[in-house]
DNA sequence: TTGTAAGCGTTATCAG
DNA sequence: CTGATAACGCTTACAA
């Protein structure tokens, strides 16, 4: 691989020369530029980013760390993380599977000099100190985490907020006892929903029943497993509030296996909007989180920090909005419907039909995959 | 940021042997061991990456070239990766939007020292040159790819034998007039589905015939377009193969919206089986293509590749094998199944109403995810 | 077992 | 505008 001794040889020039012509230095003549690219175009010659980096201290690249790279969700941050980061022309390092706090830590140290910063995602309670101790090291962003650190950037979801309306929503459909499946114990998400539901309820004038919460952990199998204890239980529940769409989709199956029919029988709803949710049987009713855009935002929060780095201020705390997605599980129809600012409804008739080329003309809806999908 | 130098200094050794201390180089006796580690804990220390792999010419980590990263195939490929490499101490740098052979090229310039090896997928033939240029500069694997450079391994999905056994299936269901809904013209998988279905009815005696054949480009709304054109040359279509899930998805939409009935009018394959294709309404019969595996083996060829680089061999050329998923969308029911070897069904009544608590217990089936999932 | 010193490929400083 | 040359932080012969 030519180095830039070699091109400097082949143009005629000194080393310092050839480094500013690839680093777009002003001051170098129209004539050296000329063979210098020349040179490293015939050398097929590029700076070495390591070689580089050590010098300027500066990588160029962005560590992505999650906890898991399962799902949508996930997939879809890591999109809006991408595409920030490459307008920016940074480079994503991204690293999943990293519940642990000692996995966290070991992976952070193992980027050192190959990151200028660190995204950080770890709903877990317990690793607040390792983030902590990450931030002596990085700038870093913490992408919906439990953990606040004092000198960290943040964004969140609008979890408390969304699931707050979600329920306003089934109780102005006529629903009362509303139950709820929660998410893993120590997950801040899952317990800011919680906080939403009850909040909602209260305003209504009914008081949280313990007995309506029940365990659940975001896993499709923990809403299907809840189905029974739910059933048990059935004194009357009209409406479920599963705290992520996995769940509800696992409960919907128990339900259905068990002959209770949705939303006629019993109401449900989810959150995350991820892509199968209108393909459910009823389309869920669900809140809809914009994950490209966490990810997207994230890393703007991360650029900005690093701009006013001298500047002394507080952290950032940004939380992205959720939006009510109104589809038929929970039995609204168009005609018995309560106005509502900020909810999204479905057409009962798909807009499609009418274009007759757009698939997806229901306002909000998105397709599957855009561009290049899936081969 | 603590260096090699401070440790030294604190600990009263060399950086010689700091360095052979966090290199878990044998020879260093334990008093310094434990002192070196000492002072590094306390100062913070690690290896600065960038500088490392100067000198050592090894940077410990993967770059990955996709044409974007959209959808739940990618991310499972992603994941694969990641997971792979992650066992391996490998850390992986991923990067969407190279469609173009330009970016391909200049992307993997700015990768110069900063990975060991690329793991490259650009479905379109136009990408030949570039990945033949890259190839110059690294260890290479093709994932899917059109482009067979002479010098790289490379891994690919089973589309003929998938598109074949699919098509066997429709023909053996009683289908004769089966149409076909093709990907993005230049796409290497989209054209050996073709080829499978095309063989596959010439083995039934069929001739292809290409007014059956109808534009697509693998995205949903293409698949929705298709319909048209697909009902306006009705003359007795009785199945239609969409190359790909989200086409079929698209399609299923508008043939309900035009008051066409799956399977009972006409029925519907697709490819790939992404996790919405069991959730429709009918389940997608489909082929599946396990993305996650995919990645993996993708980095297995890698790490193979440059363990006897020294060995003087072909190219690796690895195809990953596909499976039949047949659901409900092609009018299979279990009685009048005909016994096939490759094949998957799933129970119209699934197991999970019998296990109580498997909510996949169709065997073959996954979860939407698992582990923790999205928020 | 340990230390010294020569790189690794750049950039940045400072004269010319 | 250009060219020496000293870092950057680390690994690795080679010596001791």
């Amino acid at each position: 691989m030519a180095t830039i001794r070699d091109v400097a040889r082949a143009a005629g020039v000194s080393i310092a020369t050839v480094s500013r012509v690839y680093a777009d230095s002003p001051a170098v003549s129209e004539e050296s530029t000329r063979r210098v690219l020349s040179a490293g175009a015939r050398l097929d010659y590029w700076p070495n980013a390591a070689a580089r980096s050590l010098t300027t201290s500066r990588t160029g690249a962005l560590g992505v760390l999650l906890p898991d790279i399962h799902g949508e969700f996930f997939s879809e941050v890591i999109r809006g993380i991408d595409q920030a980061a490459c307008t920016e022309s940074f480079q994503v390092i991204v690293s999943g599977s990293h519940a642990h706090a000692d996995a966290l830590v070991s992976m952070g140290r193992s980027l050192r000099g190959r990151v200028d910063g660190l995204i950080v995602m770890a709903p877990d309670e317990a690793c607040t100190p390792a983030i902590a101790q990450l931030a002596r090291s990085f700038p870093i962003v913490l992408l919906n985490c439990s953990a606040s650190c004092d000198s960290c950037d943040s964004i969140s979801i609008a979890n408390f907020e969304g699931a707050h309306t979600l329920v306003r929503h089934l109780l102005s459909l006529g629903h009362r006892r509303i139950a709820i499946i929660l998410g893993p114990a120590g997950n801040v998400d899952a317990e800011d929903r919680r906080q939403g539901y009850r909040a909602a309820l209260r305003e209504a004038g009914i008081e949280p029943d313990s007995a309506l919460e029940f365990a659940g952990d975001f896993s499709e199998s923990s809403g299907y497993v809840a189905a029974d204890a739910l059933l048990r239980h059935a004194s009357g529940v009209d409406a479920v509030f599963a705290t992520n769409d996995c769940m509800a989709i696992g409960l919907l199956s128990a339900l259905q296996d068990r002959g209770t029919h949705v939303p006629t029988d019993v109401a449900l709803a989810g959150f995350d909007d991820i892509a199968v949710a209108r393909y459910l049987n009823p389309p869920l009713t669900t809140v809809r989180v914009d994950a490209f855009q966490l990810g997207q935002r994230a890393v703007s929060l991360w650029l900005a920090h690093r701009q006013d780095r001298s500047v002394e201020r507080g952290p950032v705390r940004e939380v992205l909005p959720v939006r009510l997605v109104v589809r038929g599980s929970c039995g609204w129809r168009p005609s018995a419907g309560v106005g509502k600012a900020d909810s999204l409804r479905e057409r009962a008739v798909p807009a499609r039909s009418r274009a007759g080329v757009v698939p997806f003309g229901a306002a909000g809806d998105q397709p599957l995959s855009s561009g290049m999908p899936a081969p």
